[in-house]
RNA sequence: GCGCCCGUAGCUCAACUGGAUAGAGCAUCUGACUACGAAUCAGAAGGCUGGGAGUUCGAAUCUCUCCGGGCGCGCCA
């Protein structure tokens, strides 16, 4: 339960009243009023900016409209005070109670606590790491997969029903690339000399087993027959290799990509073609002749007559090609109708996730995707800027020539799969990443996910601590969320509740951005919250959650312990993080 | 040249989609370890949100224009 929207339907209720009184005029649009936490804790629990959006529909100022409001307010039964402030604001003051009763609130819902309802059941696609199945796959590659899988974690928390799509490009020229590439290496399997790899084939040390493995089974049987023969059954050997190694480490990494969809499939089924026509149908679609970019002309470039699509009709800069000049289809083209595809399987709210190089790309996908579906889906696109891999502060050598680049796998192996997911939260998709080998092992409050388990992991220490005094039943969430937590009135120990609280909204609002780094940084401001109170008990005995004199006392602080537990759980849980129990040393 | 993203404390980044006096963490300075694990915490200091103009009750956020960085720019995917 938000409690930020429920406290705006009393608002809203409220201001009905005051309607129906004579104090403000009917019709009011009251779209734009919200209810949120005051950025300053002094001034409050809850602020809503009411009057300030009303005042100027009901012809009258904020100033004038807000101590009406306050009064209202001041009616409801868990209202301490409210107070107009600033240009307008009415903020508000609860009475403990109310946020005491949130910590029985967690308790009872468990790691649910912050499930909403807020998508309806509408059904999301999330596209993401939909890498060439040319080579296994790299470090960069973690960041697009964990911001996609928590994305689609993070939209089914808030009430979507979330299909999680791998988009395979088995259908172009770089798995031809590839199929020759793998050649090469059955042959050298076959015990050929094979000496350097040509340039424009694939190096990598990889295709090495693939070619084995294709060698062990057919033997000679392709070696001496034409390219047209060997080519479809390398291609797809090739393939079908590389996805089995790109879904293990993707299971390694806790990904759960539920449809893989083959755009030679797609192709193959005439879908592109449909789509073609689909195009044609609305009338977007025209031969004509591009304008060279400018500044950076390309070295054979000449004006030439091409199938367009009319992207700039849709809020692209110039309009697009469909078809390549010995008249197969673009990637756009097979891309189009992939979109088309995921729109006819039902689903509205379509998302990719990209790489930083296909920044370029967005507009046009964004307005072949409105084009195609008449406006009736909307696609977001979020591209994941760069990951720059660093040791002990020092940029890490790749070279896809020399083969050295570093693997999914390496980073997995070598730092674990929690901490890689979580550091990739640690940023907006759109801002450069830095990840150090060094210090997102380290074991220090600089690192944010050591910082976000010790929360928990402390969490977990009391409540070991507490079984030792006290029978298990009485540690139970349902016993503890009916303990006195009247008794929980210290100030840090109501803040940190209200940082609980805020749990529910913060999923609704990060699902809405369709921004899951949100969950990452409110986990961290949860932890600096309780590791805040800790550390009052410090200085202070009479904070400290077990309290040997006071059982009742002790009951209330160990509920408000479980409760905060059972957030970063929950939150752990969006991120796709298992919470640990204790650090191990 | 055009498009997209970014520019916020010395450094690395937030800022709830237009809200109040722009917040954290490092680093710097000051203080707290016979401990429910100090692997942490409290406090101080640090800002013309790259520059300028506009929109309105109100702008880091929206518009325009410069400056700087990244990515991309017809038959690669």
């Amino acid at each position: 339960m938000n409690v930020f929207k429920g406290f705006r339907t009393q608002v809203l209720a409220l201001l009905d009243g005051m309607v129906a009184a004579g104090e403000l005029p009917a019709g009011l649009d009251t779209a734009r009023v919200t209810v949120e936490p005051p950025r300053e804790a002094s001034h409050g629990d809850m602020s809503t900016n009411a009057a300030m959006v009303l005042a100027g529909q009901a012809g009258t100022s904020p100033r004038q409209l807000a101590p009406k409001l306050a009064r209202c307010l001041e009616t409801l039964p868990d209202v301490l005070a409210a107070e107009v402030a600033g240009p307008g604001f009415v903020n508000v003051r609860f009475a403990p109670g109310f946020w005491q009763a949130q910590v029985a609130e967690v308790l009872r819902a468990g790691l649910a606590y912050g499930t909403s309802t807020v998508g309806a059941g509408r059904r999301v696609n999330i596209e993401y790491v939909s890498a060439n199945p040319t080579g296994p796959l790299h470090a960069a590659h973690a960041r697009g997969a964990v911001i996609g899988d928590a994305l689609a974690n993070l939209l089914e928390k808030a009430g979507f029903v979330v299909t999680r799509e791998y988009y395979i490009n088995d259908a172009g020229s770089q798995v031809e690339t590839l199929g020759r590439s793998a050649f090469l290496r059955y042959r050298e399997a076959l015990g050929e000399e094979i000496g350097e790899i040509p340039a424009g084939l694939y190096p990598g040390e990889y295709l090495k087993e693939v070619g084995r493995a294709l060698a062990d089974r057919d033997a000679g049987r392709w070696r001496d027959e034409p390219e047209s023969t060997w080519l479809p059954v390398l291609r797809d050997f090739a393939i079908d290799r590389i996805m089995i190694g790109i879904r293990e480490d993707l299971a390694a990494l806790g990904i759960g990509i539920t449809v893989f969809s083959s755009e030679r499939a797609l192709v193959a089924g005439g879908a592109v073609q449909a789509a073609f026509e689909a195009l044609t149908a609305r009338g977007l679609v025209y031969q004509g002749v591009l304008e060279p970019p400018k500044g950076k002309k390309p070295d054979d470039w000449e004006p030439r007559p091409q199938t367009l699509f009319r992207a700039t009709d849709f809020g692209d800069d110039v309009d697009r090609p469909l078809r390549k000049s010995d008249g197969s289809w673009t990637y756009f083209a097979n891309d189009i109708a992939y979109h088309l595809d995921k729109y006819r399987r039902g689903f509205t709210v379509l998302i990719d996730v990209l790489g930083a190089d296909h920044g370029g790309y967005v507009k046009r996908m964004q307005a072949a995707t409105t084009a195609i579906t008449g406006g009736e889906a909307a696609l977001d696109v979020k591209i994941c800027q760069l990951v720059h891999l660093m040791d002990h502060g020092k940029p890490v050598k790749m070279s896809k020539r020399a083969g050295t680049f570093v693997t999914l796998r390496d980073v997995i192996d070598q730092v674990g799969r929690d901490v890689v997911r979580f550091i990739m939260l640690t940023r907006r998709n759109d801002q450069t990443l830095e990840f150090d080998f060094a210090k997102v092992t380290e074991q220090s409050k600089d690192n944010p996910v050591f910082y976000v388990q010790y929360c928990h992991a402390r969490c977990r220490s009391v409540l070991r601590h507490a079984a030792q005094n006290l029978p298990a039943a009485a540690l139970t969430p349902g016993a503890l969320a009916a303990a006195p937590l009247d008794r929980l009135a210290e100030p840090e120990e109501l803040a940190l509740i209200r940082v609980l609280a805020a749990w529910p909204r913060l999923v609704e609002a990060a699902a809405e951005a369709h921004e899951a780094h949100r969950v990452a940084f409110y986990l961290y401001d949860l932890a600096a919250a309780f590791h805040g109170l800790w550390n009052k008990g410090k200085d202070d005995t009479t904070l400290r959650f077990l309290a040997a004199d006071d059982p009742a006392l002790t009951a209330a602080r160990l509920a408000l312990v479980l409760a905060v537990a059972t957030v970063v759980a929950s939150g752990l849980a969006v991120i796709g993080v298992e919470p640990v129990e204790e650090m191990r040393s």
